[in-house]
RNA sequence: GGCUAUGUAGCUCAGCUGGUUAGAGCACGGGACUCAUAAUCUCGGGGUCGGUGGUUCAAGUCCACCCAUAGCCA
């Protein structure tokens, strides 16, 4: 046998503001399937991976939640951990940014690319936030389009037009933060110099690591021209600092890949027979492969191997890129209850269909992902229960009842077995190139000729006539063989049917070779049903959880790739009587011009009138809210937008969009009275 | 706007370097069977392969343009 390869895996950190989503699930699953099939192949095969726990979005976050950052990034750690582990994913480790081991990593990678000249500090100008007192980033501005006029645009580039600028050119520039107008000001930065690595990251991508059409991306970003990267933020900042610059931190996307090498080297410090170097020096023989989402495609097959090179490390063999999740052919979307968590998905369904359903659609590719519901059904019944699951059901009986669960000694059929030999050689290939899809449709074709078989012979014919038995026996023994090859098959994809599969085989734990190593002469158990098929209603009753889940938000739905709101925290009555809920009347509402979301409403709270900017325009026309009672915060802070200033806020309930429900009080109320 | 993908039966997808009447699974219709979680087996209907033009003896497959969708533009 060749001898085992020696493999490291990663996959992307999740960012720790959020809770796992099916489209998470994707690279995980994707991922972890690949590293048991190295497994169940012999090769030693390590996967680790970590939380990315710095950043602004973390640190705002965390404010806004008036708790400190590490308690926010420990709470989604865990979190992520658990939904992970329910779902079979197994790592190695996952560890976390925010830890000792990172921090020196980073550190000691900062020294080294110091001292080989490939730092350069120089001062830039960048949109400051003065009631917020800190430096802001482009996305954290908003403003009306240079180029096109088109409004509300980040500070980056037009999703209109598809300008790129930077904040200061946007016209009417407001901080998301405090909804002022930010100044710009000087600060100095660090940047990596990228281009003294267009050679050697040429040189990396020819050589196979990359999949065809991220080569040519990446073709032509080398056309465009390497600038340099700016790895350095301001305070306040979630993350570390620079040794030697007080008050700068490392950009979290420094310290985030690096995450992969400190989350191996916390594995190497409880496990002796690991040894960090053997992973990551230059003259490294192992294979190291990092899976990845196409979005973040720029980070990790131009930076980071150009800052593996410059630290002195090796560079990654391979870089994976998987495409984005669609459900039901579209965004997910809160408010159509397609923003799934994994959380929600266990609530109601087995793990394991969907590790099928992402199995027999990815292939090495890209693309984007389907997740229609309705197919996910139908396919995981049809396939595993119907087709796979079946063959032992309707073997295991005659088995039991007429051998005393004893399998026969030979194959009736040698050549069954030869083609299901043959055809894990081409599941074997499909799984090592990330076809798994093409894997899962040769593995059903095999299921399909399996039950052929058994239908061809009639056990249940024979089993009533005398002298049949063996007969019974032999057909039935090579149906479950054909069973058990088909298991050892999809372990990878089914973990845990695999597990129930051999206690029901009375076998140990199987490897990939023992399906040239048919069980014969052996004791089976009595059959149990190994999947039970999904019941239509189940799905239903996620996607309406998933709808509900969700407070009254009404302005975004459609934010693929944000993470769902978690419950809010506990309460006490005094935390509650902070917030003024009082009774207004409307007088008067009308569209704000240039924001199609949003209404003015112009209030009167007995004492005194308010304007309030709500959005719920996609819901209520202006005229049939005049006169109307609602319920309002008043002591919310007022809050400066670019159409003008809102001083509480309407409540109401909904996803959004055109099923947004204002609150009202029963007859009787009247403006200014206190809501408790 | 530039670039990179994707667009093939109702649904989800295969179709390698261009070559006989375009495939699979699911769904659907007819038949068989009744061992099996109403599973299985068998037969069948169904597509101007996003559009237009071109190259070629021959194009889903190559080229150009257009349309739609997704992503990237640090």
């Amino acid at each position: 046998m060749e001898q085992a390869r020696k493999i490291l895996v990663t996959a992307a950190l999740p960012y720790a503001n959020g809770l796992a989503h099916m489209g998470h699930l994707v690279e995980y699953i994707q991922t972890d399937i690949w590293v048991r099939f190295q497994r169940l192949i012999g090769n030693d095969c390590l996967f680790v991976c970590a939380s990315d726990a710095h950043g602004t979005p973390i640190m705002i976050r965390a404010r806004n939640d008036g708790i400190d950052p590490e308690k926010l990034i420990r709470h989604y750690h865990d979190r992520y951990k658990e939904h992970f582990a329910a779902f079979h994913i197994r790592f190695d480790n996952f560890h976390t940014t925010h830890s000792q081991e990172n921090r020196d990593l980073v550190e000691k990678i900062y020294a080294t690319l110091k001292t080989g000249g490939h730092l350069d500090r120089r001062t830039i100008r960048q949109a400051f936030d003065e009631t917020e007192a800190m430096f802001l980033p482009d996305r954290f501005v908003r403003g009306t389009c240079p180029r096109c006029g088109a409004e509300d645009q980040y500070g980056d580039s037009c999703e209109s037009c598809g300008a790129t600028y930077s904040p200061a050119e946007l016209i009417e520039p407001t901080s998301v933060l405090s909804g002022t107008r930010p100044v710009e000001r000087e600060s100095d930065h660090l940047f990596f110099r990228l281009g003294h690595f267009e050679q050697a990251l040429r040189q990396w991508v020819t050589s196979g690591a990359l999949q065809e059409s991220v080569r040519k991306k990446l073709d032509e970003w080398f056309d465009a021209g390497l600038q340099d990267w700016d790895i350095s933020r301001d305070a306040p900042y979630f993350g570390f600092e620079i040794p030697d610059m007080p008050g700068k931190y490392f950009y979290v996307w420094l310290d985030a890949p690096v995450g992969y090498m400190a989350s191996l080297m916390e594995l190497c410090l409880r496990r002796k027979d690991l040894d960090f170097d053997d992973y990551w020096s230059p003259d490294s023989n192992a294979e190291v492969y990092h899976f990845i989402g196409k979005d973040i495609v720029y980070f990790h097959s131009l930076f980071w191997p150009a800052v593996l090179q410059a630290a002195g490390f090796r560079v990654p063999t391979g870089v994976f890129a998987h495409g984005f999740l669609t459900v039901n052919g579209e965004k997910m979307s809160k408010s159509r209850g397609t923003f799934i968590t994994a959380a929600t998905y266990l609530d109601h369904l087995n793990p394991e269909c969907l590790r099928y359903y992402y199995a027999a659609k990815l292939g090495s590719g890209v693309e984007d992902m389907d997740l229609n519901l309705e197919d996910f059904v139908q396919k995981v019944n049809s396939d595993l229960v119907g087709k796979l699951v079946n063959i032992a059901s309707r073997c295991a009986g005659f088995i039991i009842r007429l051998s005393d669960g004893r399998l026969a000694d030979q194959l009736p059929d040698p050549d069954l077995h030869a083609s299901l030999c043959n055809a894990a050689e081409a599941v074997a290939a499909a799984y090592e190139s990330r076809r798994y899809s093409k894997a899962m449709r040769e593995i059903m074709r095999m299921a399909d000729l399996a039950n052929q078989f058994i239908d061809r012979h009639k056990p249940w014919v024979m089993a009533k006539q005398d002298g049949q038995q063996e007969a019974v026996q032999a057909v039935c023994t090579q149906g479950i063989n054909a069973f058990r090859s088909l298991i050892i098959m999809l372990k990878p994809v089914l973990p845990g049917m695999a597990a129930s599969a051999e206690r029901f085989l009375g076998e140990g734990d199987l490897q990939w070779n023992d399906i040239g190593r048919p069980l014969l002469g052996k004791c089976i158990r009595k059959f149990e049903p190994l999947m039970k098929r999904i019941d239509p209603k189940a799905v239903a009753a996620m996607v309406e959880a998933s709808r509900e889940n969700l407070g009254p938000s009404p302005a975004d739905d459609s934010q693929a790739g944000q993470p769902a709101e978690t419950a809010a925290d506990e309460i006490t009555i005094d935390d509650f009587s902070r917030i003024d809920l009082r009774v207004a009347r409307i007088i008067s509402a009308e569209p704000v011009e240039g924001a199609d979301k949003l209404l003015r409403l112009e209030l009167d709270l007995g004492d005194s009138r308010r304007q309030v900017l709500a959005g719920i325009r996609s819901a209520y026309d202006p005229e049939s809210l005049t006169d109307r009672l609602v319920i309002v915060v008043a002591n919310l802070k007022a809050r400066k937008m670019r159409f003008g200033t809102s001083e509480g806020m309407v409540l109401a309930a909904g996803p959004g969009g055109d099923e947004i429900f204002l609150l009202s009080p029963d007859d009787g109320a009247t403006p200014g009275m206190k809501v408790t």
